[in-house]
RNA sequence: CGCGGGGUGGAGCAGUGGUAGCUCGCUAGGCUCAUAACCUGGAGGUCGUUGGUUCGAUUCCAACCCCCGCAACCA
């Protein structure tokens, strides 16, 4: 089976945080590993975000220009995702040939089917500039309390909402000339034509997703969506396709095309589509050049056409991302899809994540709350950072990072748990059983374990529930305490070194299914169990369910044994935080 | 009356119309193979407030109080 794992497209416009890694990069790569485990065809596709005003914003504040921008944090961010070793199958860019195509063809089919239309809505116009500017470039004074220097839509200093002409003296942030209330034409996406399918698609999707999902999409769908711009005045961002338009009747046209782009909200979705066809002619050789600008990876027997995963009906299709994009998944994508009459799949869930905060905050960049993620990744090791944010994904409400949770959770958990049940298991056998595999059979307590583990794990991955699928995976971990504990082989080994062997034995069966669990979670320690073991690497290839243990012969022989965590001081992290800060 | 979520032992969370559970923390004991790691037991809660339905409400209903997210081009 056909899974898209479709990853939010990451604005590039600075660092990525602890918060988007748990908002939905940690939580797509997890969800994707598991499937191709399962032995299902997995693509996973995302890339950078490159247009919008975010980026304008930022190049302006450095001084260079949006396309700089773009390729300084598109680097940084690839480096990022190698670092954190997330499995995209295709991790490209919204500004390529290939997207812009898909974006425009996308549009006309739109356009053709009658889904756009064109209206006329007032935008604030600077006459020194010579051009329409965002919201986010003007600038002037507060009607209600007469604060300066306040945005156009909303004053912050006293939280009141602006209507479009309220603000006093409006300037231009950038030249901070005059700038005036002036009509302008654009082209619209008409969502009243869509509320009855979109109501019949929500439903048709009740039992899959959560269900604050589902209410705060259903929610927006009773307010009734109004109709929604897809273009705007900028240089920055993805050209109308005039050439085609002017070929369609002329009530179609625009009066004036110049100066308009396709508004980044509409386009950058369409990305999910572009990525996987850019994928697609890579691996069939149509297209090269750019290796080193984004990542790609074909899988072991995976099919090489992007219409097995966007038109075969059997596909499924999740999308991961933090909780400012859930109208878009949940409503806008899917009429963009719907309206092209193509058949193309919609999605099957939406898995929608709350923020996580730092320290009991909001992560905020400018303020410079914010973590490092590359530098703690390096510090601490990535499996220790993957998993403290995993375990604390914020599923369904927010989450929280602290370094007292992040030691707590290290000490405890990994190294006094897991580790030390690897450690202490395997050490044994090293010193007792010159290091091979003793002899046994798997005793019944311990298969059912273990069995159950997987079933469990595997229930709770289907309904993406990856906190509980982690919890459930920790729960192997301390029957496989319990078990060494009553079982007490230190013992054991003095009078009957018969069943020493058999209990160790069962000991290493468990450690080879920890290693499965553990992989699409931990992937690094889960190949560093693998090398204690003796054993290759976890396998993931089409149509071969891996998602199982597989029983490490007796007389293998153990690889090098190491502690697998080490255990985190305190005082030192408490330090780390102050640098920090 | 904008939309949505939430108020449960010290902290973070599950949960159900019928004596309230988990993880961490705290505490007593056991063990000594293991990174002072592991195992067993214990203390600690009138399940936001008020009213209603019921033989019985933490769970259902109503009102109210409080907290949070979204409605902005903030993940």
């Amino acid at each position: 089976m056909q899974v898209l794992v479709a990853v939010a497209w990451p604005y590039v416009n600075g660092d990525i945080h602890v918060g988007h890694l748990a908002g939905y990069l940690l939580p797509a790569d997890i969800f994707a590993r598991f499937k191709r485990l399962h032995g299902h065809e997995v693509l996973m596709v995302s890339g950078s975000d490159c247009h919008g005003t975010p980026i304008t914003v930022q190049a302006d504040k450095e001084g260079i220009s949006p396309r700089e921008v773009v390729e300084k944090y598109h680097k940084l961010d690839l480096e990022l995702f190698r670092l954190y070793d997330l499995s995209y199958n295709i991790y490209t860019k919204t500004n390529t040939e290939n997207h812009r195509r898909v974006v425009q063809e996308l549009f006309l089919d739109l356009l053709k089917n009658n889904y756009i239309v064109k209206d006329t809505m007032k935008q604030y116009y600077s006459m020194e500039d010579g051009k329409f500017l965002p919201d986010r470039y003007v600038e002037g004074t507060c009607p209600h309390c007469s604060a300066k220097e306040q945005r156009s839509d909303q004053c912050e200093a006293c939280g009141r909402w602006l209507s479009d002409g309220e603000l006093i003296n409006p300037i231009s942030k950038l030249t901070k000339s005059k700038v005036e209330l002036k009509d302008t034409e654009h082209y619209f996406l008409d969502f009243k034509k869509f509320e009855k399918k979109l109501s019949s698609y929500l439903e048709s999707r009740k039992k899959i997703w959560k269900k604050w999902v589902l209410a705060e999409a259903e929610g927006w769908l009773r307010e009734g969506l109004e109709k929604r711009a897809i273009t705007r005045d900028l240089d920055w961002g993805i050209e109308l396709p005039i050439e085609e338009i002017e070929k369609l009747p002329k009530e179609k046209h625009l009066s004036n095309f110049k100066g308009k782009r396709i508004y980044v909200w509409f386009e950058a979705v369409i990305g999910y589509l572009s990525g996987a066809i850019e994928w697609s002619l890579r691996v069939n050789g149509q297209l090269s050049g750019g290796e080193q600008d984004i990542i790609f990876n074909f899988d072991k027997g995976q099919k090489k056409g992007w219409k097995e995963y966007w038109l075969n009906k059997t596909a499924k299709h999740y999308y991961f991302m933090g909780q400012d994009n859930l109208v878009f998944h949940t409503l806008m994508w899917p009429v963009q899809l719907m309206g092209t009459g193509k058949g193309y799949n919609l999605p099957t869930d939406v898995v929608v994540n709350k923020f996580m905060n730092y320290e009991n905050k909001k992560f905020s960049k400018s303020r410079g709350w914010t973590i490092d993620s590359a530098r703690i990744a390096k510090r601490y090791g990535v499996d220790l950072v993957r998993y403290y944010i995993i375990a604390n994904l914020p599923e369904n409400k927010e989450g929280n990072f602290t370094w007292k949770g992040f030691t707590d959770a290290v000490n405890n958990e990994l190294v006094a748990n897991l580790g030390n049940f690897v450690h202490r298991s395997l050490s044994f056998i090293q010193s007792r059983f010159n290091a091979k595999v003793p002899e046994g059979k798997l005793e019944n307590e311990v298969k059912f374990e273990i069995r159950a583990a997987f079933c469990d794990c595997e229930e709770l991955f289907e309904k993406v529930k990856l906190v509980e699928a982690l919890e459930r995976l920790f729960r192997l971990v301390a029957f496989a305490n319990r078990y060494f504990d009553k079982k007490a082989v230190w013992k054991v080994v003095k009078e009957d070194e018969k069943e020493a062997e058999n209990i160790l034995y069962n000991c290493v069966q468990i450690i080879a299914a920890l290693r499965v669990l553990l992989s699409p979670f931990l992937p690094g320690t889960s190949e560093k169990i693998s090398a204690m073991l003796g054993q290759a690497n976890v396998v993931c290839k089409v149509e071969e369910d891996n998602w199982r243990m597989e029983e490490v012969k007796a007389g293998t022989s153990l690889g090098k044994i190491d502690v697998l965590f080490e255990k985190l001081d305190f005082e030192l992290v408490e330090r780390e935080r102050e640098k920090m800060k």
